[in-house]
DNA sequence: TTGGCAAAGATTCGTAATCAATATTTCCTT
DNA sequence: AAGGAAATATTGATTACGAATCTTTGCCAA
């Protein structure tokens, strides 16, 4: 009953199969905290508690140890691991994580990751992105202008360009903070637009893109560390004591 | 018997039990692109096939799509994800990738990681660290210095230096790069000591740590940059045309 | 020939029952 | 009190069966 509101089966939940859905509810439960004090269940009392088979059981549980969060011994039990193993770069993990604090904290956390990864990724795609790689940063740029004038949902435009530079830095491990990148922007819309009533920045954006195509690793570094400065800006002035949860 | 040299069963396998060694088997063999033509067997021929359980084969399947290795759908089979897919940050997966090709050009694109990641960690920690972690920091160091004299392992001792940064920052995700730096170095290690039969530079790692004890953000920064600058020039020197798998 | 619809087939999804392996705890014997 | 043996709890693994979900095939009719 710690586990989810509603002690019902799960078969009308979310997920693609029941799998899935138990994914889900036991990631989400164990990232809020729901078991923090408490020993984590054993196979049989999960599968009772969710009038679920054992098989679907174990394979939630297996892919629960597959991204850090569990790990299970003979006898001893399955155990929650500690924060520290947990794969943070994780789709999910990072969903879940979201939903248990939309903080600040949080943002500013991924704000500082952006503005390690992000400008030498500008740096990297200045030096070596090739046509098609340079035309869809563009082309995140014109949907971003799109925007202004009501033609497309800004935010997906803004997620489109960022992945773009990441994309075209050429290397994959760039590439692999797509979901940090797009979760810090979807978190901190709520944020920017609330506190200073500012659409995006077009002309900083235009800056990197510049940049980039006139291949200025320098110049694109430098402007993409204005872009990332300035969320980070807001999220500090922003940042009143007491409201970090 | 693409799969594997050995056709063998897997219980004198590498894994704590059969699960883990299947997933190792399956992980390795997609990673090296083993199957890269054809397509990914079916629950039922890789149960066969490795003379193992079905449940055995769903709970393998199920951990590697939970890396984002592979995806699943009834009638459609089991399918291997694009490489953009995968969590190339989780320990296994970059263990796989380490034995595909121990490469010259992995090693860089480890290292254009490392100088985004490192300089701006050794930044926050020079602004944020606690004794706790500052001692940390020295102790890594210290066992550096020990090692010049064989009285510690001199990788050992390196690897402990940087992931007390990585920690010291205060910040979770930085402290994820712990496996990739740890992967980078053991990496490196056998290029930068075959090279140049040097040692590791004690001196530029001292002044990391006393920018850091001494809260001086800028040099913490600009120290680290210059270390692993080191790195990847060494990297680029040795780099000859056609070394590249 | 073409269009549509139904049947067959393949494959993952899910359940159930059962035994094995592995530690831990309990308890008996010395 | 010590040591070891037995009971016990929990994950590990096998097997067999049926359900759900698509794809493909093939038939029938316009």
């Amino acid at each position: 009953m710690v586990v989810d509101g509603d002690p019902t089966d799960m078969r009308t939940q979310l997920g693609r199969n029941l799998t899935h859905g138990l994914l889900d509810t036991l990631g989400r439960s164990i990232v809020i905290g729901a078991y923090d004090g408490k020993a984590f269940p054993t196979e049989a009392e999960l599968a009772k508690q969710h009038s679920i088979s054992r098989s679907v059981t174990r394979e939630a549980v297996k892919m629960l140890t597959a991204k850090g969060l569990l790990s299970a011994r003979p006898r001893q039990g399955t155990i929650i691991q500690p924060v520290s193993a947990w794969n943070l770069f994780d789709t999910d993990v990072l969903k879940w994580l979201l939903e248990r604090k939309f903080s600040i904290d949080l943002l500013r956390q991924f704000s500082e990751l952006r503005i390690a990864i992000e400008p030498q990724a500008a740096a990297l795609a200045a030096a070596r992105a090739t046509d098609n790689e340079l035309q869809a940063i563009s082309a995140g740029l014109q949907r971003m202008e799109a925007a202004e004038e009501g033609l497309d949902d800004p935010l997906e435009a803004d997620i489109a360009f960022h992945v773009a530079i990441l994309r075209a830095s050429g290397n994959p491990f760039y590439a692999q903070f797509r979901d940090v990148v797009s979760t810090a922007l979807r978190t901190s819309i709520r944020f920017t637009n609330r506190i200073a009533g500012r659409t995006a920045n077009i002309v900083e954006h235009a800056a990197v893109r510049d940049a980039i195509v006139a291949r200025d690793i320098m110049g694109a570094r430098a402007a993409m560390e204005r872009l990332i400065g300035d969320v980070i800006d807001l999220i500090e002035t922003s940042e009143t004591p007491g409201t970090a949860s």
